[in-house]
DNA sequence: TGGATTTAAAGTGTCAACACTTTGAAGTTA
DNA sequence: TAACTTCAAAGTGTTGACACTTTAAATCCA
């Protein structure tokens, strides 16, 4: 429900492009590193190659993809360094956020709070991982919705999504959901308290826990690749 | 004479077609809300319309540019609530910067900024708007330098170069050079003596004041629109 | 007149052909 | 064998042609 499918009627061959190789990447089908063919996709697609470059070059300025002048596209590859920086912003900005919140709650938007937390306590009792993760994914949309500022939450996409695609490559760490659904709490008491430093706080801590937790589990003798 | 063909060294075509129609932008050669014709520019430049489309889509992701279908490209417009977006956002990222650079301030950066203060005070008694532009540009740099964050220092960029589009439509407010620098004063201060939090919040307030200084320039009698 | 309709010009979308570059395997030489 | 050279295959870069869509000027009709 948070994700149109791909079928997304477009209105020429790029865009219709564009969107089905974004899906080959957020899905995991083609990994971080790896080559597109430009002409391998076409006959795939059933078009030529140029609505295939322009889709390309499209998500190279999204930074989705990386163009090598001559060797091709490659599927963006982020360091530990860029995934930590990532992360640094993605925190600045769900802080802000969350600050941004407290302006804008009304009751029905609480409503729409509580019951999300109260999903996602059950998906933690039943140890739904997935489930969690899409409650998880809502909650943060809520928080970014409410700060009225429609740039910071397409930054906050990306940011989201290029951490998507890095944490695909080493191993989902569910299990701590138990501690990010108490922090999830503290962030929507702040708002509710209509407390910006706090909420800020709190929110910019939530998303640096989740950056410690994957750190920790490189470290781990354990690292269950998937 | 506004024929410079491409000086930049490009692997290829679409590279500095990508190059050329930023600079197109930058310089104001071309307005926001304007259509970018493929066939004349493709003329102009000398190649044909393929390099040109693909340098279009890649200024599209990078959002300089705004694609309809079967209308064209034009060159992207931003709106005041745009503008006062991007403007949270810049003063953000420009606060954790700077309070980043309370970490990694070495005494040569030390002796860096001292020299630009100086000479952004020399500016503001000669009354040099564009010289006090620049040296106030330098400064944001190395703050955003110092953060030692890449991403942010990016996306900081991003988010000047879109202001600085804006701004050309209405009008260029300097005049509060003085105001300004008071404010870089207190910012380096704050670095020097690693007070992340101040360093934080004085760098806020200064985009913000910045924002505001704008904003009053349109409620003004006399917005001299060039 | 003025509002709908036709139509040609201008512009974008797509394609297939060809030129150029890279890559790596096969062959050559010491 | 190991390093160097050659060469064909694979892939990217660029182009001009043609199809389709939009736009606005010219035309038509009440």
């Amino acid at each position: 429900m948070s994700n149109t499918p791909t079928p997304s009627r477009a209105a020429n061959l790029t865009e219709a492009m564009v969107n089905e190789v974004k899906r080959l990447i957020y899905s995991g089908e083609v990994q971080p590193g790896e080559r597109l063919n430009e002409a391998a996709i076409a006959l795939r697609m059933g078009t030529s190659r140029g609505p295939i470059r322009e889709a390309m070059k499209e998500l190279a300025g999204q930074g989705l993809v990386t163009a090598v002048p001559n060797r091709g596209m490659f599927v963006r590859q982020l360091s530990v360094r860029d995934m930590l920086e990532v992360y640094e912003l993605r925190a600045l900005v769900f802080g802000y956020a969350a600050g941004r919140a407290c302006e804008h709650l009304t009751d029905e938007h609480r409503q729409t709070f509580e019951r999300l937390l109260k999903a996602m306590d059950e998906a933690c009792e039943a140890d739904e991982g997935t489930r969690y993760y899409e409650l998880n994914l809502d909650f943060h949309t809520l928080i970014l919705e409410l700060s009225r500022n429609r740039r910071a939450q397409q930054s906050y996409d990306e940011y989201v999504k290029q951490l998507h695609i890095f944490r695909r490559k080493y191993f989902n760490v569910p299990g701590n959901m138990r501690r990010s659904n108490v922090e999830h709490r503290e962030i929507f008491d702040a708002i509710v308290a209509a407390d910006a430093p706090r909420a800020r706080l709190a929110a910019e801590q939530h998303v640096l826990s989740g950056r410690s937790r994957l750190l920790a589990s490189f470290d781990d003798p354990s690292p269950l690749p998937a």
